[in-house]
DNA sequence: TTAAGGAACGAACGATCGTGCTATTTTGCG
DNA sequence: CGCAAAATAGCACGATCGTTCGTTCCTTAA
């Protein structure tokens, strides 16, 4: 048998606990993830839950790496099935406001980065590599938009991407603190006023 | 003798642990305060330093009063100086993109509303009140300027306070990952569409 | 039927957590 | 100087932390 089979017993238990292990995290954080705790959760021993990952470093790292892929499959993917350009751009966005609606009461992503933005180690890597990723996948749906000429020609990308991540943290933030529906208000309006100042 | 001197040796060493924890807080958030590593930086006896406080939770609460207070004494009050309008309101923006270069590595009033947003507690009221407090002092300053003619008689103070709320988290966030330089780039650039889009 | 291998458990490790108590030291006042 | 009061240290507690190790259970294949 090859390294893994399609979907053994190992890799089965092994979502269910990094399933609770998300829905902590978005609680506690990362930092705050317990495997005492963890194991509580799914109804297993702190050892069975340990021997899945060898560290907790590692179960970390599993549990951001799992908030990235669910980030992209509900916001990313779906949008894809729009056209190229601003509908795409647009699509994006409305996935996101789903997304931050959802996670009002934490993200992993977002949490992540305050928690190891001033940090060394592997969780920091993966935090930078993951958001850098998102925003060059930001990045080309603008690029895309403004080939398509549903942008101005000379619209700077990583600007415009910039303030999009920035409205959507303000999102987040509102969301959390104040209620989401205030908070969407506002970004949407926000958004308008952007689509409007960089369309050609 | 009343509840307390004006500077007596209890209230000079409880702002030396405070100072200490402050620049702890900002690394591991006030979650990751703990009275134990904290008293080894102060050079005291855990005990010691908790006979301040009282309780973990007393101490984060003192960190984040602390940090607001910081926070408006950098930010806020230096800004009263210019006159009342739109010079005051660019003036706190500008104390602010200094208060997010020197926090690149992390900012306690950030990291708290991360930790803090999705639970119960003293520690969630009191970075809600905190975070409506600023708000309510950034409407006001938007206020003012639509009074002396600065900005556009119809503008929603609400929502102008947060786009450049949400300016600033890009700030703090893009600093912190990607380094201060292009984000404050970013954000010095999305500001001046901002102003322009609501001047009279 | 039995041997083999993987998965989970249970117990224990040293360390650290927050929090009490009781000494001991330091301070300020007469 | 001497004495009360305040400030700090020392010690111990139960709990929990991440981690290791040996054992048990269950599945699968020969």
């Amino acid at each position: 048998m090859e390294t893994a089979s399609p979907a053994g017993k190992r890799a089965a238990t092994r979502d269910t606990i990094l399933d609770h292990a998300y829905a902590m995290a978005r609680n506690d954080g990362l930092e705050g993830l317990s495997i005492g705790t963890l194991a509580t959760g799914v109804g297993m021993s702190k050892s069975g839950v340990f021997a899945h990952f060898g560290s907790r470093e590692e179960l970390q790292l599993a549990v951001l790496d799992l908030g990235a892929r669910r980030f992209m499959a509900n916001v990313l993917l779906p949008a894809l099935k729009q056209p190229r350009g601003l509908p795409r751009l647009r699509a994006i966005v409305a996935h996101w406001f789903a997304w931050a609606r959802k996670h009002q009461s934490g993200c992993v992503l977002l949490s992540a980065t305050s928690e190891y933005d001033g940090r060394d180690g592997a969780l920091h890597d993966a935090v930078v590599a993951q958001q850098a990723g998102w925003r060059g996948e930001l990045q080309k749906a603008i690029a895309q938009a403004v080939d398509e000429g549903h942008l101005r020609a000379d619209t700077d990308t990583a600007q415009l991407a910039f303030e999009i991540y920035a409205l959507l943290l303000g999102l987040h933030h509102d969301g959390g603190l104040f209620g989401y529906d205030a908070a969407q208000r506002h970004t949407a309006a926000a958004f308008e006023r952007l689509w409007r100042s960089w369309q050609p």
